[in-house]
DNA sequence: CTTAGGG
DNA sequence: CCCTAAG
């Protein structure tokens, strides 16, 4: 079997690491196992062929085998990586196999399905390249049928794949990654629910050939710190798992160079590659519907990755892909779903580390099914000895490639991929497919600002958000809280921009450009956010924060329910303190937080009074209408 | 866990 | 924004 994936696929590389054997992801509408192009790809690229005879994986590099680091660039800008660009299998009879399912068993059914595969885009090759990628087009392959009834097939079994796969074009293998838990130092649960990781598939980028030193090394590379863990055993399964955090790999370079992981020094080159490739990639998503529930769609392996990395996160983006999430074979021991490890699990894995030299456990990140949001909580003995070690600027090995904190400086937020994608599953209230056409349609910035002055036109006029376009602000310099998140996040690699804006870690105020203080976990509030609070309100009436929280603020992993609220209290004394004094707009106040528009005020007033949030002498106009009536005005 | 309210 | 009490 072989399985080629292209660099640009990165992000699959995980997720695919984590489903070798199994091999497969989905998404509601992962329909589509689509042959990679490794042209595109630059040339470069893994490919991963099992070994019939040792029973285990090699890897292949193909081309330069240099192993292009997502740069946070593609992240924030575009896709991940094109959704066209996924795993897919060559059978025996060189037919590739598209997977598409959207069965509903998937998570559970599916069964680790090995191909005997052969190598697919000889990029050497053009014309062999082109003739299967027709080939593909029309090869399907439902995972739900074709599951059981592989099991029967038999390696040597090769039939002919006309147009439709069936079961005899694919099959499975006894699946030899289940091995016993083996016991590490230091393991956590997590890690033992993962099983399929690196350490199953030798191929491992090969970390099996280093040495202990060449391991610290890639430790470090990947950790950024280093590590005195001899076990070679214990270096690869963390660097395993450092690699397989998606975009922690991306902000590290490697090549990959007769098998062995190397630091990469110049990364340039890939960069440039990844923007071409992903130029297109919106478009992918255009049109797909964003309701928010059940349909909603992201692409392909795309929410595979989501899922890979948010698995615990927002409900709202998880019910994207609620059944499709990634069985591992070994459905009789509780149907225990393959999850990475979480970014909590790193966190611990690098803390236990640093325990060695602290002599103490730091760990507190609350991390829950409740999304990326984190906090650090003072729940047990924590020290905050995290100082120290928030700040690491390590370069890798002196070579001044700079290596992002994997493990501890991405907590509470998202990484960019995630809001990207959540950027075209934009809360579904009050969204108009308009928005999120234009979203798709270019990403003109200056369209953007038109809609938000449409906005705001809207609501002087009508003194009312009578469609309230709750912008998915990225575009937006004003009010771009978002796009402070992508622009932030986008310097993963770049630990200078981590001061300010993010990084909820133990500093507790940063600077501002004004010279004063503000509290590091301060995000201010953006304008759209404050209209999708409003909306929200409108809609399900105040109090009802958490609902208010998934369905509008889906988008805003920061922002729990209780910020809501605490907001829109916030919006309620604004809104009647100013009352009085009728001011036609908002100016007196010289806060730092943007000036809340009069009109919005004006609906926050109007909300509350409709919903008896008033003081009972300040509501006299309220009889008149109930409240049911008027929210049902805005459902 | 969610909501409400005080700090 | 944080924390806590209460359901």
């Amino acid at each position: 079997m072989e399985i080629s994936i292209c660099p640009q696929s990165r992000l699959l590389i995980p997720l695919f690491t984590s489903l070798l054997g199994l091999i497969i992801a989905a998404s509601s509408e992962c329909e589509n196992w689509e042959p990679l192009n490794i042209q595109r790809a630059g040339g470069y690229g893994l490919i991963w062929r099992f070994d019939p005879i040792k029973e285990d994986w090699d890897v292949e590099v193909v081309g330069d085998g240099i192993y292009i680091p997502a740069t946070d660039d593609d992240m924030k800008s575009e896709d991940l990586i094109d959704h066209k660009s996924s795993l897919h299998f060559v059978m025996d009879n060189s037919q590739t196999a598209i997977y598409s399912s959207n069965d509903d068993t998937f998570d559970q059914e599916f069964t680790p399905i090995y191909c005997e595969l052969e190598e697919l885009l000889k990029f050497e090759d053009p014309s062999t390249q082109g003739e299967r990628s027709d080939a593909i087009v029309d090869t399907t392959v439902d995972l739900g049928k074709l599951n059981p009834k592989f099991e029967e097939v038999t390696r040597s079994e090769s039939t002919p794949v006309d147009g439709h796969i069936d079961q005899s074009g694919v099959r499975k293998q006894a699946v030899p990654l289940l091995e016993p838990a083996e016991s590490e130092p230091s393991t956590s649960t997590v890690c033992a629910s993962w099983k399929p990781d690196f350490s199953m598939l030798k191929g491992e980028i090969c970390l099996d050939n280093l040495s202990v030193r060449e391991l610290h090394a890639t430790f470090k590379a990947t950790f950024g710190r280093e590590t005195s863990v001899k076990d070679k055993q214990w270096l690869k399964r963390r660097i395993s798992m450092g690699l397989s955090n998606s975009c922690d790999v991306s902000s590290t370079t490697f090549i990959i160079e007769n098998k062995k992981v190397k630091k990469k020094d110049n990364v340039e080159d890939c960069n440039s590659e990844d923007k071409n490739h992903n130029k297109d990639s919106f478009t992918g998503h255009e049109g797909r519907n964003v309701s928010g529930d059940n349909n909603t769609s992201v692409g392909d392996s795309q929410t595979i990755q989501m899922e890979g990395h948010y698995s615990g996160g927002n409900k709202t983006v998880q019910s994207a892909t609620p059944k499709h999430h990634i069985a591992f074979e070994d459905d009789n021991q509780g149907n225990k779903r393959v999850r990475k490890p979480t970014r909590r699990y790193i966190e611990e894995v690098s803390e236990s580390d640093s325990r060695e030299y602290s002599g103490r456990l730091v760990s507190s990140v609350k991390s829950s099914g409740n999304g990326p949001r984190t906090r650090v909580r003072p729940v047990h003995n924590i020290q905050p000895i995290r100082k120290p070690l928030a700040t690491r600027q390590d370069s890798l090995g002196g070579s001044g490639v700079e290596i992002p904190y994997v493990s501890r400086i991405r907590r509470g937020r998202p990484r960019e991929n995630f809001m990207t994608l959540m950027k075209f599953q934009p809360c579904e209230m009050g969204m108009t497919e308009r928005l999120v056409k234009k979203a798709h349609d270019g990403h003109d910035p200056q369209s953007d600002d038109e809609i938000e002055n449409q906005e705001h036109k809207a609501t002087t006029a009508t003194g009312w958000l009578q469609h309230p376009l709750i912008k998915e602000s990225g575009e937006n310099e004003q009010y771009s809280e978002q796009s402070a998140d992508l622009n932030n996040n986008s310097d993963d690699g770049n630990m200078n921009s981590y001061a300010d804006v993010d990084s909820d870690d133990n500093i507790l105020t940063v600077p501002t450009a004004k010279g004063g203080m503000r509290r590091k976990h301060h995000r201010p509030w953006t304008l759209s956010e404050v209209a999708k609070l409003v909306e929200g309100v409108s809609r399900y009436g105040a109090g009802r924060w958490s609902e208010i929280k998934r369905i509008a603020f889906a988008t805003c992993s920061h922002r729990t329910s209780v910020d809501l609220k605490d907001k829109w209290r916030n919006l309620l004394r604004a809104s009647f303190a100013q009352l009085p004094a009728e001011k036609g707009v908002q100016n007196s106040k010289k806060h730092s937080s943007i000036p809340i528009p009069a009109p919005i005020l004006l609906r926050v007033r109007e909300l509350a009074e409709t919903q008896s949030q008033v003081n009972p002498d300040l509501k006299a106009v309220k009889f008149g209408s109930n409240i049911n009536d008027i929210r049902s005005g805005f459902l």
